[in-house]
DNA sequence: AATGATGATTAGCG
DNA sequence: CGCTAATCATCATT
């Protein structure tokens, strides 16, 4: 069987030899036209039969040499050159000058506006416009194959993809110096390799325009041949190209919507810690303004990082502040509900608790606004006994707090009350607050003497 | 779905 | 840098 192969094979080639004889035309004959067709048998043959043939480097030269000393060399060579000319300048019409590519166009705009291409400040300049400069001084053996660039963007995208990745083990808290951080990385890989991709494009085109001026010699190669050469192979690498900055923009897509997810995405504190910082806040409600130390332990104690805890701290005081007007409102709103309904109910205003207590703490505690708006507010707050105890620290004197017989006669007036009550008695005593003496600082605002503090009340015409 | 509560972000101040 | 005030975006409740 093998031998059989074998055999057979053998004479395929040799079919090639006699390839004339297959078709019948006899081999030999008188007639002089079959001399002539003799002749082309052979030169057919030799034709068929070159590319059996290896050609080792010396053999080469020797024939190119002979070859171009051959006299008719230049007169045939030239013609070649000629009738090449013709096709080549036809196809060249028919593929003119075809415009930039709308898509890589986009990609370039896009790197460039993320930072990651184009001119930045860190260096590292990504010499885009040198793609169009012809010939380097690369090697022209080191061609690199379009495979070898396939395996080297998968790479690139591993490297993407572990990044982002290890960005997401961060969790919870991504922050911008992250961000940065990791877009610089991109940046820097992305031009690395495009350091990398337009080398290989000149070494390779080099290569190529070298060999092929090489060949000119011996074969007919007209420059404008080489010149579409190059073009066809900056074609070719400008998929691997359009392939880097479409995988960059990518990871920068990526990155930017975690980012910004990361950002944007709020989760609301677990009850306990929510507590622990209402708690740490009407504690030193004169003072709210917990130190680094204390932000930390918040922090712990709450499994949140510092900066939200100042950030809570923040908004607390803020919403604290604004929402005294508010509060207000609403309590004088209650008040007169309640009042109506006690004027209209005598003894039964048990339902008026609520607005009760809010004008008690507003009147009594000589907080103002400060006292009311906390229980009026402090929704979650009231709910634990902590939270009570705190609350009387801030306000000692709501002794009265739960004596409903008070808020019952003093429900109407105490609007008024309050703001003039605690202009003469200054603002609590905290029994177990150490802080009392820099009462000032938060609660300034809500003094008479501060013009916010008309303010706020002025927004509230009912009274 | 409309609305309020709430955590995060931002500009601007000292 | 830490703070306030305004604002955004989402959660939670109705």
């Amino acid at each position: 069987m093998d031998d059989q192969q074998r055999m057979m094979h053998n004479q395929g080639q040799m079919a090639n030899t006699n390839v004339l004889n297959q078709y019948g035309i006899p081999q030999q004959g008188d007639d002089p036209s079959d001399q002539r067709k003799q002749e082309i048998g052979d030169i057919l043959q030799q034709i068929m039969t070159i590319t059996d043939q290896s050609l080792d480097e010396a053999q080469a030269r020797c024939r190119k040499h002979t070859l171009n000393c051959h006299r008719m060399k230049p007169a045939l060579f030239s013609v070649l050159c000629e009738i090449k000319e013709k096709t080549v300048l036809s196809i060249r019409n028919s593929q003119e000058e075809e415009p930039p590519d709308p898509q890589l166009m986009r990609l370039d705009n896009m790197l460039i506006a993320e930072g990651v291409a184009g001119p930045e400040k860190g260096g590292g300049s990504s010499a885009a416009a040198n793609a169009t400069a012809a010939a380097s001084g690369g090697q022209p053996d080191s061609a690199i194959e379009h495979s070898d660039y396939r395996a080297k963007l998968a790479q690139i995208r591993q490297i993407y993809h572990t990044e982002l990745d290890k960005y997401e083990q961060d969790g919870s808290e991504i922050k911008n110096s992250d961000y940065e951080a990791k877009l610089a990385q991109i940046r820097q890989v992305y031009q690395t390799e495009y350091g990398k991709y337009e080398q290989a494009c000149n070494e390779f085109t080099t290569h190529v325009v070298n060999l092929l001026r090489e060949q000119s010699r011996t074969r007919p190669i007209a420059p404008k041949e080489i010149e579409r050469m190059v073009g066809i192979i900056r074609k070719k690498f400008a998929a691997i190209e359009m392939q880097l900055k479409q995988s960059t923009c990518e990871a920068v897509m990526i990155l930017r919507s975690r980012f910004l997810d990361a950002r944007r995405k709020r989760r609301n504190f677990s009850k306990q810690a929510t507590e622990v910082l209402n708690e740490y806040f009407y504690s030193h409600l004169s003072n709210p303004y917990p130190s680094e130390e204390a932000k930390e332990e918040l922090a712990r104690k709450c499994q949140i990082t510092v900066s939200q805890v100042s950030n809570w701290f923040g908004n607390k005081r803020i919403r604290y502040k604004k929402n005294i007007g508010k509060a207000q409102e609403e309590a004088n709103m209650y008040a007169a509900k309640t009042a109506a309904a006690a004027a209209a109910n005598v003894g039964g205003g048990h339902d008026g608790q609520g607005a009760a207590g809010y004008n008690l703490g507003s009147s009594q505690s000589g907080m103002g606004g400060g006292g009311m708006y906390m229980n009026l507010n402090g929704d979650n707050y009231q709910s634990s006994d902590n939270s009570v105890n705190t609350l009387r620290h801030v306000m000692p004197q709501s002794a009265g707090y739960s004596n409903d017989s008070m808020h019952n006669s003093y429900d109407q007036p105490q609007v008024s009350q309050a703001h003039r009550s605690h202009a003469g008695s200054p603002i609590d005593r905290k029994p177990d607050d150490s802080s009392d003496s820099l009462q000032g600082t938060f609660m300034q605002s809500l003094d008479p003497a501060d013009p916010g503090y008309y303010d706020q009340i002025e927004k509230n015409p009912k009274v």
